[in-house]
DNA sequence: TTTTGAGTTGTTCGA
DNA sequence: GTCGAACAACTCAAA
């Protein structure tokens, strides 16, 4: 059993199969090398893996087994493995990345030309790219169509249940064991509750807790009215089928057609390989992105004088985290303030993230910038003040985050720069000082990204 | 093949 | 302060 995304023992299609075949089992996990279009992980996903990974090996110490961990590149690794301890089968849970696809097809090949059983299974989507097309046979584009013919199929996600038994082979070459990732800045992250434990925990917490009110709670950047299962999904500590099936009965077409979004995006990648680092919409080539590092730098650092977008991005920082309504706001500010390419702001999140996923990210971003499917309008512009003002209203986020600003009063605490000196004194800020002057001008800015958008519109010709 | 309706998440301006 | 309209034109999906 090759273990990937899906470090869960409940709903896990590969592992029950495996279970069922009666055969001993070997546990593996693979620290892949990055290489052959792979992506090595970004530092806080890095550090959340750890964690997933950890709990995985707690689970199965429970029937008695362990997870072998290896490292290196899985074409090298699992033949070798597969020779040295007699290996008959091999199942695996489906990736859907490009290069991913790629490794695991060749992996296929090889264990299958030195005799193994090679089958692969659906662990990580509902609906898989094979599984629907429009009309004409394509890939969907708009995310409406999709996930209307995507949802039609949910009955039919029905999830495995965790095998009730299962037996170990001992592994013959020596056990392997991963050094531990240099924790870096994430070791203070908070306790992220890894493992399929704390993901069904957290479930139950937001089915019981949080569903009724999620509508209209989730985007409240000061108010934690979302899911919070993101980094546990990315892992695979829980299956969205799970999820699905934890909804059944209550009305959650809100919260399930955010999952939607999360099919849609793997949907695209799939279709669209090269979409993290391409833009989906070739027109954005010749959009007119400015390379500015100083500001690019001010806004991984919190310093861009908007005090939504820094309390977001300092958030971000300790945490490893960012809520939905926050990433957008911080991704349009990126892209349409400072007018800096979305693949910036997508590997900074990919670095920083500890939910950092290739279809999610890309997708998103482009999404945000304009280039990608199902794209915002043009003109749709985040205002950082007016944004703040309607989802952080008492500015308890920002507080939090930009201690500095802690005592000036909510009407000003998302537009320092407009308060009076007698308030600034008395709430002890001195701006240039203890904040920064607006690192761009709002309504200039605002003008400016229409103004690049009007010169890649389709009608100033090719 | 052609036509038609529609498209996650917003802001600003003027009445 | 509230409300509706305007803000590019385009491309997608389905009839």
């Amino acid at each position: 059993m090759w273990f990937r995304e899906d470090l869960r023992l409940g709903d896990n299609p590969a592992l029950a199969a495996a279970a069922a075949t009666g055969l001993p089992l070997l546990c593996v996990y693979i620290d892949e090398d990055a290489r052959d279009g792979l992506r090595a992980l970004g530092g806080a996903a890095r550090w959340r893996l750890d964690r997933a990974r950890a709990a995985l090996e707690a689970d199965l110490a429970r029937f008695h087994g362990r997870l072998h961990c290896f490292r290196g590149a899985a074409e090298a690794v699992l033949p070798d493995l597969a020779r040295a301890a007699n290996v008959t089968h091999l199942l695996f849970n489906r990736r859907h990345g490009g290069a991913e696809r790629a490794v695991d097809a060749r992996v296929a090949e090889r264990l299958a030309a030195a005799g193994a059983r090679v089958e692969s299974f659906n662990g990580a989507l509902l609906v898989e790219p094979e599984q629907i097309a429009t009309r004409s046979g394509g890939a969907f584009k708009v995310f409406t169509p999709f996930w209307r013919a995507a949802r039609a199929r949910l009955d039919a996600a029905e999830p495995v249940p965790a095998p009730e038994k299962l037996t170990f082979a001992a592994l013959p070459v020596g056990t392997p064991a991963l050094a531990p990732a240099r924790p870096g800045w994430a070791e203070n992250f908070p306790d992220p509750d890894a493992g399929e434990a704390g993901a069904l925990t957290r479930l139950r917490h937001f089915t019981d807790e949080k569903l009724d009110g999620y509508e209209t709670m989730r985007d409240r950047i000061d108010c934690d009215g979302t899911s919070n299962l993101s980094a546990h999904l990315r892992f695979g500590e829980i299956s969205p089928r799970q999820i699905v099936a934890a909804l059944r009965g209550r009305p959650a077409e809100k919260f399930l057609s955010e999952l939607g979004w999360r099919e849609f995006s793997a949907h695209l990648l799939h279709a669209r390989p090269d979409l993290p680092w391409r833009n989906f919409n070739a027109r954005f080539d010749r959009f007119p992105y400015r390379s500015d590092p100083e500001a690019l730098l001010a806004w991984t650092r919190g310093r861009t004088g908007y005090p939504i977008v820094d309390a977001a991005m300092r958030h971000l920082w300790r945490t490893g985290l960012m809520p939905n309504r926050a990433r957008m706001i911080v991704a349009s500010f990126l892209t349409k303030h400072l007018l800096i390419d979305w693949r910036e702001g997508e590997s900074w999140f990919w670095d920083t993230l500890i939910d950092a996923d290739s279809a999610n990210n890309a997708a998103s971003w482009q999404w945000v910038a304009g280039s990608g499917a199902d794209a915002a309008p043009y003109f749709r512009i985040f205002n950082p003040v007016l944004q703040g003002e309607k989802f952080d209203p008492d500015g308890a986020f920002v507080r939090t985050h930009c201690p500095e600003l802690a005592r000036l009063p909510k009407r000003y605490i998302h537009r320092p720069w407009s308060a009076p000196a007698e308030v600034l004194a008395g709430a002890g800020v001195v701006l240039g000082r203890d904040w920064p002057a607006p690192i761009v001008d709002h309504d200039f800015a605002r003008r400016r990204a229409l103004e690049a958008f009007g010169a890649i519109a389709a009608s100033s010709g090719e």
